[in-house]
DNA sequence: ATCTCTATTTATGTATACACAAAGGCATGG
DNA sequence: CCATGCCTTTGTGTATACATAAATAGAGAT
Protein backbone atom coordinates (compact mmCIF):
# COMPACT_ATOMS: atom_id res chain seq x y z
CA UNK A 1 0.00 0.00 0.00
CA UNK A 2 0.92 3.60 -0.95
CA UNK A 3 2.26 5.66 1.89
CA UNK A 4 -0.06 8.75 0.61
CA UNK A 5 -3.15 6.19 0.65
CA UNK A 6 -2.15 5.33 4.36
CA UNK A 7 -1.55 8.91 5.70
CA UNK A 8 -5.17 9.87 3.72
CA UNK A 9 -7.01 7.27 5.08
CA UNK A 10 -5.41 7.88 8.68
CA UNK A 11 -6.08 11.36 7.97
CA UNK A 12 -9.35 10.89 6.83
CA UNK A 13 -10.77 8.71 9.73
CA UNK A 14 -9.41 10.87 12.09
CA UNK A 15 -11.81 14.33 10.58
CA UNK A 16 -15.10 12.03 10.32
CA UNK A 17 -14.33 11.12 13.49
CA UNK A 18 -13.69 13.66 15.23
CA UNK A 19 -10.12 13.73 16.05
CA UNK A 20 -9.28 16.25 14.35
CA UNK A 21 -11.69 18.83 15.09
CA UNK A 22 -12.56 21.56 12.35
CA UNK A 23 -10.66 24.67 12.41
CA UNK A 24 -7.35 22.28 13.34
CA UNK A 25 -3.95 23.52 11.70
CA UNK A 26 -2.52 20.63 8.94
CA UNK A 27 1.12 21.59 8.79
CA UNK A 28 2.89 19.39 6.51
CA UNK A 29 5.84 19.22 9.13
CA UNK A 30 4.04 18.12 11.95
CA UNK A 31 1.86 15.63 9.70
CA UNK A 32 5.05 14.01 8.36
CA UNK A 33 6.59 13.77 11.28
CA UNK A 34 3.46 12.33 13.58
CA UNK A 35 2.81 9.84 10.57
CA UNK A 36 6.34 8.74 9.56
CA UNK A 37 6.29 9.72 6.17
CA UNK A 38 7.99 12.34 4.34
CA UNK A 39 5.82 15.37 2.76
CA UNK A 40 5.65 14.59 -0.80
CA UNK A 41 2.88 11.77 0.21
CA UNK A 42 1.63 13.93 2.78
CA UNK A 43 0.55 17.11 0.48
CA UNK A 44 -1.00 14.32 -2.08
CA UNK A 45 -3.40 13.11 1.03
CA UNK A 46 -4.37 16.81 1.54
CA UNK A 47 -4.59 17.25 -1.88
CA UNK A 48 -7.33 14.99 -1.21
CA UNK A 49 -8.86 15.79 1.57
CA UNK A 50 -9.08 19.27 -0.03
CA UNK A 51 -10.83 17.84 -3.03
CA UNK A 52 -13.62 16.27 -0.97
CA UNK A 53 -13.88 18.85 1.33
CA UNK A 54 -12.99 17.95 4.17
CA UNK A 55 -9.67 20.01 4.67
CA UNK A 56 -9.87 23.48 3.26
CA UNK A 57 -6.72 26.25 2.36
CA UNK A 58 -6.59 29.05 4.89
CA UNK A 59 -6.04 32.80 4.21
CA UNK A 60 -2.61 33.26 2.99
CA UNK A 61 -0.61 29.87 4.27
CA UNK A 62 -1.65 26.44 4.59
CA UNK A 63 -4.59 23.95 5.43
CA UNK A 64 -6.97 23.04 7.90
CA UNK A 65 -9.97 21.00 8.88
CA UNK A 66 -12.61 22.50 6.98
CA UNK A 67 -15.10 23.77 9.41
CA UNK A 68 -18.61 22.94 9.48
CA UNK A 69 -21.20 25.36 10.77
CA UNK A 70 -24.89 25.17 11.62
CA UNK A 71 -25.70 28.36 8.95
CA UNK A 72 -24.61 25.58 6.11
CA UNK A 73 -26.98 22.87 7.79
CA UNK A 74 -29.65 23.90 5.36
CA UNK A 75 -27.66 24.05 2.30
CA UNK A 76 -26.06 20.86 3.06
CA UNK A 77 -29.21 18.90 3.41
CA UNK A 78 -31.06 20.41 0.15
CA UNK A 79 -28.03 19.12 -1.62
CA UNK A 80 -28.64 15.73 0.36
CA UNK A 81 -32.54 15.93 -0.57
CA UNK A 82 -32.05 16.30 -4.07
CA UNK A 83 -29.70 13.45 -4.86
CA UNK A 84 -31.51 10.89 -2.22
CA UNK A 85 -34.80 11.67 -2.99
CA UNK A 86 -33.52 11.10 -6.96
CA UNK A 87 -32.04 8.14 -6.21
CA UNK A 88 -34.90 6.96 -3.85
CA UNK A 89 -37.15 7.22 -7.44
CA UNK A 90 -34.82 5.43 -9.36
CA UNK A 91 -34.39 2.51 -6.59
CA UNK A 92 -38.33 2.41 -6.88
CA UNK A 93 -38.10 1.73 -10.36
CA UNK A 94 -35.21 -0.47 -10.69
CA UNK A 95 -34.52 -2.23 -7.18
CA UNK A 96 -35.26 -6.14 -6.34
CA UNK A 97 -38.35 -5.52 -4.67
CA UNK A 98 -37.11 -9.11 -2.20
CA UNK A 99 -34.13 -6.86 -1.17
CA UNK A 100 -35.93 -3.60 0.23
CA UNK A 101 -38.50 -5.72 1.70
CA UNK A 102 -36.00 -7.43 3.59
CA UNK A 103 -34.15 -4.58 4.74
CA UNK A 104 -37.98 -3.06 5.55
CA UNK A 105 -38.55 -6.43 7.82
CA UNK A 106 -35.25 -4.94 9.67
CA UNK A 107 -35.63 -1.71 10.29
CA UNK A 108 -39.17 -1.92 11.05
CA UNK A 109 -37.60 -3.89 14.48
CA UNK A 110 -35.04 -1.54 14.26
CA UNK A 111 -35.91 0.45 17.77
CA UNK A 112 -34.44 -2.50 19.28
CA UNK A 113 -31.15 -1.88 18.69
CA UNK A 114 -30.83 1.17 20.06
CA UNK A 115 -30.24 -0.09 23.39
CA UNK A 116 -28.10 1.97 26.59
CA UNK A 117 -25.75 -1.06 25.43
CA UNK A 118 -24.82 0.33 22.05
CA UNK A 119 -23.89 4.53 22.88
CA UNK A 120 -22.09 4.55 19.25
CA UNK A 121 -25.57 3.07 17.80
CA UNK A 122 -23.31 1.13 15.62
CA UNK A 123 -25.81 -1.33 14.82
CA UNK A 124 -28.29 1.12 13.72
CA UNK A 125 -26.30 3.34 11.80
CA UNK A 126 -24.88 0.12 9.83
CA UNK A 127 -28.66 -0.82 8.97
CA UNK A 128 -29.08 2.72 7.59
CA UNK A 129 -25.72 1.71 5.55
CA UNK A 130 -27.37 -1.22 3.99
CA UNK A 131 -29.91 0.30 3.11
CA UNK A 132 -27.64 3.33 1.50
CA UNK A 133 -25.64 0.38 0.00
CA UNK A 134 -28.85 -1.43 -1.81
CA UNK A 135 -29.96 1.82 -2.93
CA UNK A 136 -27.13 2.81 -5.05
CA UNK A 137 -26.85 -0.90 -6.16
CA UNK A 138 -30.25 -0.38 -6.95
CA UNK A 139 -29.78 2.90 -8.95
CA UNK A 140 -26.36 1.45 -10.89
CA UNK A 141 -25.24 4.93 -11.94
CA UNK A 142 -22.10 5.47 -10.67
CA UNK A 143 -21.87 9.58 -11.05
CA UNK A 144 -25.08 9.83 -9.46
CA UNK A 145 -23.24 7.05 -6.23
CA UNK A 146 -20.12 9.13 -6.60
CA UNK A 147 -22.29 12.24 -6.02
CA UNK A 148 -23.67 10.66 -2.71
CA UNK A 149 -20.96 9.56 -1.82
CA UNK A 150 -19.21 13.32 -1.53
CA UNK A 151 -22.18 14.00 0.27
CA UNK A 152 -22.16 11.18 2.70
CA UNK A 153 -18.34 12.18 3.93
CA UNK A 154 -19.52 15.38 5.24
CA UNK A 155 -23.00 13.67 6.73
CA UNK A 156 -21.20 11.51 8.84
CA UNK A 157 -19.25 14.59 10.26
CA UNK A 158 -22.74 16.55 11.59
CA UNK A 159 -24.26 13.41 13.26
CA UNK A 160 -21.64 14.64 15.60
CA UNK A 161 -23.72 17.68 16.22
CA UNK A 162 -26.68 16.67 17.23
CA UNK A 163 -27.11 15.52 20.79
CA UNK A 164 -27.88 11.59 20.50
CA UNK A 165 -31.52 10.92 21.27
CA UNK A 166 -32.80 7.27 21.45
CA UNK A 167 -36.43 9.01 20.48
CA UNK A 168 -35.66 10.12 17.09
CA UNK A 169 -33.45 7.78 16.41
CA UNK A 170 -36.36 4.85 16.46
CA UNK A 171 -38.25 7.57 14.26
CA UNK A 172 -35.72 8.04 11.94
CA UNK A 173 -35.48 3.81 11.67
CA UNK A 174 -39.18 3.95 11.23
CA UNK A 175 -38.66 6.69 8.51
CA UNK A 176 -35.89 4.38 6.71
CA UNK A 177 -38.67 2.06 7.07
CA UNK A 178 -41.11 3.64 5.16
CA UNK A 179 -38.63 4.60 2.40
CA UNK A 180 -37.36 0.67 2.30
CA UNK A 181 -41.09 0.10 1.60
CA UNK A 182 -41.92 2.01 -1.35
CA UNK A 183 -39.17 0.90 -2.69
CA UNK A 184 -40.04 -2.72 -2.55
CA UNK A 185 -43.74 -1.69 -3.25
CA UNK A 186 -42.00 0.12 -6.59
CA UNK A 187 -43.27 3.24 -6.13
CA UNK A 188 -41.40 6.43 -6.81
CA UNK A 189 -43.40 8.82 -5.57
CA UNK A 190 -44.22 7.64 -2.70
CA UNK A 191 -40.38 6.66 -1.96
CA UNK A 192 -39.23 10.36 -2.54
CA UNK A 193 -42.09 11.53 -0.59
CA UNK A 194 -41.08 9.22 2.31
CA UNK A 195 -37.53 10.47 1.76
CA UNK A 196 -38.25 14.38 1.78
CA UNK A 197 -40.34 13.62 5.03
CA UNK A 198 -37.26 12.35 6.55
CA UNK A 199 -34.60 14.45 5.67
CA UNK A 200 -37.24 17.47 6.87
CA UNK A 201 -37.39 15.31 10.22
CA UNK A 202 -33.92 15.03 10.42
CA UNK A 203 -32.84 18.44 9.93
CA UNK A 204 -35.34 19.61 12.19
CA UNK A 205 -34.09 17.58 14.89
CA UNK A 206 -30.37 18.67 14.58
CA UNK A 207 -31.34 22.05 14.08
CA UNK A 208 -33.13 21.95 17.47
CA UNK A 209 -30.71 19.56 19.43
CA UNK A 210 -27.68 20.98 18.45
CA UNK A 211 -25.18 22.76 20.78
CA UNK B 1 0.96 31.69 -9.11
CA UNK B 2 1.66 28.47 -8.74
CA UNK B 3 3.49 26.19 -11.04
CA UNK B 4 1.15 23.20 -9.72
CA UNK B 5 -2.42 26.07 -10.85
CA UNK B 6 -0.75 26.65 -14.07
CA UNK B 7 -0.29 22.65 -14.94
CA UNK B 8 -3.59 22.10 -13.60
CA UNK B 9 -5.55 25.21 -15.67
CA UNK B 10 -3.38 23.62 -19.08
CA UNK B 11 -4.32 19.98 -18.22
CA UNK B 12 -7.74 20.90 -17.35
CA UNK B 13 -8.18 23.06 -20.63
CA UNK B 14 -6.65 20.46 -22.59
CA UNK B 15 -8.67 17.74 -21.82
CA UNK B 16 -12.26 19.89 -22.08
CA UNK B 17 -11.50 21.14 -25.56
CA UNK B 18 -10.05 17.72 -26.54
CA UNK B 19 -6.81 18.99 -27.39
CA UNK B 20 -6.15 16.00 -25.16
CA UNK B 21 -8.11 13.05 -26.36
CA UNK B 22 -9.94 10.13 -23.78
CA UNK B 23 -7.13 8.14 -23.43
CA UNK B 24 -4.59 9.77 -23.36
CA UNK B 25 -1.25 8.84 -21.04
CA UNK B 26 -0.55 11.51 -18.92
CA UNK B 27 2.70 10.60 -17.99
CA UNK B 28 4.73 12.90 -15.44
CA UNK B 29 7.80 13.24 -17.01
CA UNK B 30 6.43 13.55 -20.35
CA UNK B 31 4.46 16.88 -19.30
CA UNK B 32 6.69 17.75 -16.45
CA UNK B 33 9.19 18.37 -19.99
CA UNK B 34 6.31 19.47 -21.90
CA UNK B 35 5.11 21.98 -19.28
CA UNK B 36 8.43 23.22 -17.83
CA UNK B 37 7.88 22.27 -14.38
CA UNK B 38 9.10 19.51 -12.27
CA UNK B 39 7.05 16.22 -11.24
CA UNK B 40 5.84 17.91 -8.03
CA UNK B 41 3.49 20.00 -9.14
CA UNK B 42 2.29 18.23 -12.18
CA UNK B 43 1.62 15.40 -9.57
CA UNK B 44 -0.44 18.08 -7.85
CA UNK B 45 -2.58 18.49 -11.02
CA UNK B 46 -2.77 15.29 -12.06
CA UNK B 47 -4.53 14.57 -8.30
CA UNK B 48 -6.90 17.37 -8.93
CA UNK B 49 -7.75 16.28 -12.24
CA UNK B 50 -8.50 12.70 -11.17
CA UNK B 51 -10.23 14.16 -8.34
CA UNK B 52 -12.70 16.06 -11.24
CA UNK B 53 -12.82 13.21 -12.76
CA UNK B 54 -11.00 14.36 -15.87
CA UNK B 55 -8.25 11.40 -15.22
CA UNK B 56 -8.34 8.51 -14.10
CA UNK B 57 -5.28 5.71 -12.96
CA UNK B 58 -4.79 3.39 -15.63
CA UNK B 59 -5.05 -0.46 -14.93
CA UNK B 60 -1.66 -0.50 -12.48
CA UNK B 61 0.05 2.07 -13.23
CA UNK B 62 0.20 5.49 -14.71
CA UNK B 63 -2.72 7.98 -15.54
CA UNK B 64 -4.97 8.65 -18.51
CA UNK B 65 -7.11 11.22 -19.57
CA UNK B 66 -11.10 9.67 -18.41
CA UNK B 67 -12.96 7.94 -21.41
CA UNK B 68 -16.12 9.28 -21.91
CA UNK B 69 -18.33 6.47 -22.75
CA UNK B 70 -22.32 7.11 -24.42
CA UNK B 71 -23.45 3.83 -22.59
CA UNK B 72 -23.08 5.65 -19.18
CA UNK B 73 -24.30 9.18 -21.05
CA UNK B 74 -28.04 8.62 -19.14
CA UNK B 75 -26.45 8.24 -15.96
CA UNK B 76 -24.33 11.20 -16.29
CA UNK B 77 -28.11 13.00 -17.49
CA UNK B 78 -29.59 11.54 -14.43
CA UNK B 79 -27.38 13.08 -12.38
CA UNK B 80 -27.65 16.47 -14.02
CA UNK B 81 -31.57 15.71 -13.70
CA UNK B 82 -31.27 15.50 -10.25
CA UNK B 83 -29.11 18.90 -9.79
CA UNK B 84 -30.67 21.15 -12.30
CA UNK B 85 -34.38 20.60 -11.61
CA UNK B 86 -33.69 20.93 -7.43
CA UNK B 87 -31.80 24.05 -8.67
CA UNK B 88 -34.43 25.09 -10.62
CA UNK B 89 -36.99 24.71 -8.23
CA UNK B 90 -34.84 26.79 -5.85
CA UNK B 91 -34.29 29.43 -8.55
CA UNK B 92 -37.96 29.84 -8.92
CA UNK B 93 -38.61 29.96 -5.35
CA UNK B 94 -34.98 32.65 -4.23
CA UNK B 95 -34.74 34.51 -7.29
CA UNK B 96 -35.29 37.84 -8.02
CA UNK B 97 -37.74 38.02 -11.15
CA UNK B 98 -36.38 41.17 -13.27
CA UNK B 99 -33.20 38.90 -13.37
CA UNK B 100 -35.02 36.16 -15.13
CA UNK B 101 -37.33 37.77 -17.23
CA UNK B 102 -34.35 39.50 -18.39
CA UNK B 103 -32.67 36.12 -19.21
CA UNK B 104 -36.18 34.99 -21.18
CA UNK B 105 -36.33 38.02 -23.50
CA UNK B 106 -32.51 37.15 -24.40
CA UNK B 107 -32.91 33.19 -24.55
CA UNK B 108 -36.19 33.58 -26.66
CA UNK B 109 -34.20 35.73 -29.39
CA UNK B 110 -31.35 33.60 -29.10
CA UNK B 111 -31.71 31.52 -32.44
CA UNK B 112 -30.52 34.63 -34.02
CA UNK B 113 -26.93 33.78 -32.60
CA UNK B 114 -26.92 30.78 -34.22
CA UNK B 115 -25.56 31.71 -37.58
CA UNK B 116 -22.88 30.96 -40.19
CA UNK B 117 -20.53 33.02 -38.54
CA UNK B 118 -19.80 31.88 -35.31
CA UNK B 119 -19.25 27.80 -35.60
CA UNK B 120 -18.43 27.57 -31.67
CA UNK B 121 -21.90 28.53 -31.12
CA UNK B 122 -19.91 30.68 -28.61
CA UNK B 123 -22.75 33.54 -27.87
CA UNK B 124 -25.35 30.96 -27.58
CA UNK B 125 -23.63 28.93 -25.01
CA UNK B 126 -22.24 32.07 -23.47
CA UNK B 127 -26.07 32.90 -22.76
CA UNK B 128 -26.63 29.37 -21.69
CA UNK B 129 -24.26 29.86 -19.03
CA UNK B 130 -25.68 33.16 -18.15
CA UNK B 131 -28.54 31.34 -17.22
CA UNK B 132 -26.47 28.44 -15.15
CA UNK B 133 -24.62 31.44 -13.03
CA UNK B 134 -27.91 33.64 -12.45
CA UNK B 135 -29.41 30.14 -11.02
CA UNK B 136 -26.42 29.66 -9.01
CA UNK B 137 -26.78 32.77 -7.21
CA UNK B 138 -30.51 32.81 -6.93
CA UNK B 139 -30.24 29.42 -5.06
CA UNK B 140 -26.98 30.64 -3.14
CA UNK B 141 -26.32 26.93 -2.10
CA UNK B 142 -22.85 26.38 -1.82
CA UNK B 143 -23.11 22.25 -1.47
CA UNK B 144 -25.44 22.24 -4.72
CA UNK B 145 -23.44 24.91 -6.41
CA UNK B 146 -20.51 22.98 -6.01
CA UNK B 147 -22.06 19.52 -7.37
CA UNK B 148 -23.16 21.53 -10.57
CA UNK B 149 -19.42 22.85 -11.17
CA UNK B 150 -18.07 19.20 -10.91
CA UNK B 151 -20.95 17.59 -13.42
CA UNK B 152 -20.57 20.52 -15.60
CA UNK B 153 -17.21 19.61 -16.16
CA UNK B 154 -18.36 16.40 -17.88
CA UNK B 155 -20.86 18.06 -19.50
CA UNK B 156 -19.24 20.44 -22.03
CA UNK B 157 -16.80 17.45 -23.08
CA UNK B 158 -19.99 15.16 -23.51
CA UNK B 159 -20.95 18.56 -25.78
CA UNK B 160 -18.47 17.15 -28.40
CA UNK B 161 -20.38 13.81 -29.14
CA UNK B 162 -23.18 15.38 -30.63
CA UNK B 163 -22.60 16.54 -34.32
CA UNK B 164 -23.60 20.67 -34.70
CA UNK B 165 -26.93 20.57 -35.13
CA UNK B 166 -28.33 24.54 -35.06
CA UNK B 167 -32.33 23.44 -35.51
CA UNK B 168 -31.60 21.47 -32.06
CA UNK B 169 -29.71 24.51 -31.04
CA UNK B 170 -32.28 26.92 -31.45
CA UNK B 171 -35.21 24.63 -29.57
CA UNK B 172 -32.79 24.18 -26.82
CA UNK B 173 -32.79 28.11 -26.93
CA UNK B 174 -36.25 27.88 -26.88
CA UNK B 175 -36.22 25.55 -23.95
CA UNK B 176 -34.23 27.29 -21.79
CA UNK B 177 -36.17 30.64 -22.40
CA UNK B 178 -39.55 28.35 -21.37
CA UNK B 179 -37.15 27.49 -17.80
CA UNK B 180 -36.25 31.36 -17.25
CA UNK B 181 -39.80 32.35 -17.56
CA UNK B 182 -40.95 29.74 -15.42
CA UNK B 183 -38.17 30.71 -12.47
CA UNK B 184 -38.94 34.53 -12.99
CA UNK B 185 -42.46 33.73 -12.45
CA UNK B 186 -41.51 31.97 -9.34
CA UNK B 187 -43.44 28.86 -10.16
CA UNK B 188 -41.04 25.95 -9.26
CA UNK B 189 -43.31 23.27 -10.29
CA UNK B 190 -42.72 24.44 -14.03
CA UNK B 191 -39.39 25.34 -13.40
CA UNK B 192 -38.34 21.89 -12.49
CA UNK B 193 -40.89 20.53 -15.60
CA UNK B 194 -39.21 22.61 -18.30
CA UNK B 195 -35.98 21.63 -16.89
CA UNK B 196 -36.60 17.87 -17.20
CA UNK B 197 -38.06 18.06 -20.65
CA UNK B 198 -35.18 20.05 -21.53
CA UNK B 199 -32.79 17.52 -20.57
CA UNK B 200 -34.69 14.28 -22.17
CA UNK B 201 -34.61 16.57 -25.36
CA UNK B 202 -30.77 17.06 -25.11
CA UNK B 203 -29.79 13.40 -24.06
CA UNK B 204 -32.41 11.96 -26.74
CA UNK B 205 -30.50 14.53 -29.36
CA UNK B 206 -26.93 13.38 -27.88
CA UNK B 207 -27.80 9.67 -28.36
CA UNK B 208 -29.21 9.72 -32.04
CA UNK B 209 -26.89 12.30 -32.92
CA UNK B 210 -23.40 10.90 -31.09
CA UNK B 211 -20.73 9.26 -33.70
C1' DA C 1 2.24 52.79 24.84
C1' DT C 2 1.50 51.88 20.17
C1' DC C 3 2.74 51.68 15.57
C1' DT C 4 5.86 50.43 12.02
C1' DC C 5 9.70 48.62 9.83
C1' DT C 6 12.88 45.02 9.73
C1' DA C 7 15.02 40.72 10.61
C1' DT C 8 14.37 36.07 11.73
C1' DT C 9 12.05 32.09 11.57
C1' DT C 10 9.07 28.80 9.84
C1' DA C 11 6.31 26.53 6.51
C1' DT C 12 5.11 25.97 1.86
C1' DG C 13 6.36 25.50 -3.28
C1' DT C 14 9.47 23.39 -6.37
C1' DA C 15 13.23 20.63 -8.04
C1' DT C 16 15.78 16.55 -7.95
C1' DA C 17 17.87 12.23 -6.50
C1' DC C 18 17.06 7.61 -5.28
C1' DA C 19 14.32 3.28 -4.68
C1' DC C 20 11.37 0.12 -6.55
C1' DA C 21 7.97 -2.06 -9.29
C1' DA C 22 5.91 -3.00 -13.60
C1' DA C 23 6.12 -3.35 -18.64
C1' DG C 24 8.67 -4.80 -22.61
C1' DG C 25 12.26 -7.15 -25.05
C1' DC C 26 15.43 -10.82 -25.59
C1' DA C 27 17.24 -15.21 -25.23
C1' DT C 28 16.88 -19.89 -24.26
C1' DG C 29 14.47 -24.14 -23.97
C1' DG C 30 10.64 -26.97 -25.32
C1' DC D 1 7.37 -21.77 -33.78
C1' DC D 2 5.74 -20.76 -29.31
C1' DA D 3 6.25 -20.31 -24.41
C1' DT D 4 8.67 -19.10 -20.33
C1' DG D 5 11.93 -16.85 -17.58
C1' DC D 6 15.27 -13.26 -17.02
C1' DC D 7 17.08 -8.79 -17.85
C1' DT D 8 16.76 -4.12 -19.19
C1' DT D 9 14.36 -0.10 -19.25
C1' DT D 10 11.15 3.15 -18.09
C1' DG D 11 8.18 5.51 -15.06
C1' DT D 12 6.07 6.06 -10.64
C1' DG D 13 6.52 6.55 -5.31
C1' DT D 14 9.08 8.65 -1.80
C1' DA D 15 12.53 11.37 0.44
C1' DT D 16 15.05 15.42 0.76
C1' DA D 17 17.37 19.70 -0.38
C1' DC D 18 16.75 24.29 -1.78
C1' DA D 19 14.08 28.65 -2.80
C1' DT D 20 10.70 31.72 -1.46
C1' DA D 21 6.95 33.87 0.72
C1' DA D 22 4.37 34.64 4.89
C1' DA D 23 4.01 35.11 9.85
C1' DT D 24 6.17 36.58 14.01
C1' DA D 25 8.87 38.84 17.14
C1' DG D 26 11.73 42.57 18.33
C1' DA D 27 13.66 47.08 18.18
C1' DG D 28 13.24 51.71 17.26
C1' DA D 29 10.69 55.95 16.62
C1' DT D 30 6.78 58.86 17.31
Amino acid sequence: MRASDRAYATLHSDIINWRLTPGTVLGEVELSERLGVSRTPIREALAKLTAEGLAEPQSGRGMVVSKISLDHLDELFELRSALECRAAELAAKRGEPEIFSALHRQLANAGELITEEDPTRADYYQLAADLDVAVDAAVANHYLAQALKNLRVHLVRVRRLGKDNPARLRDAAREHAAIALAISNGNPAVASAATTVHLDNSLRHLLSTAA
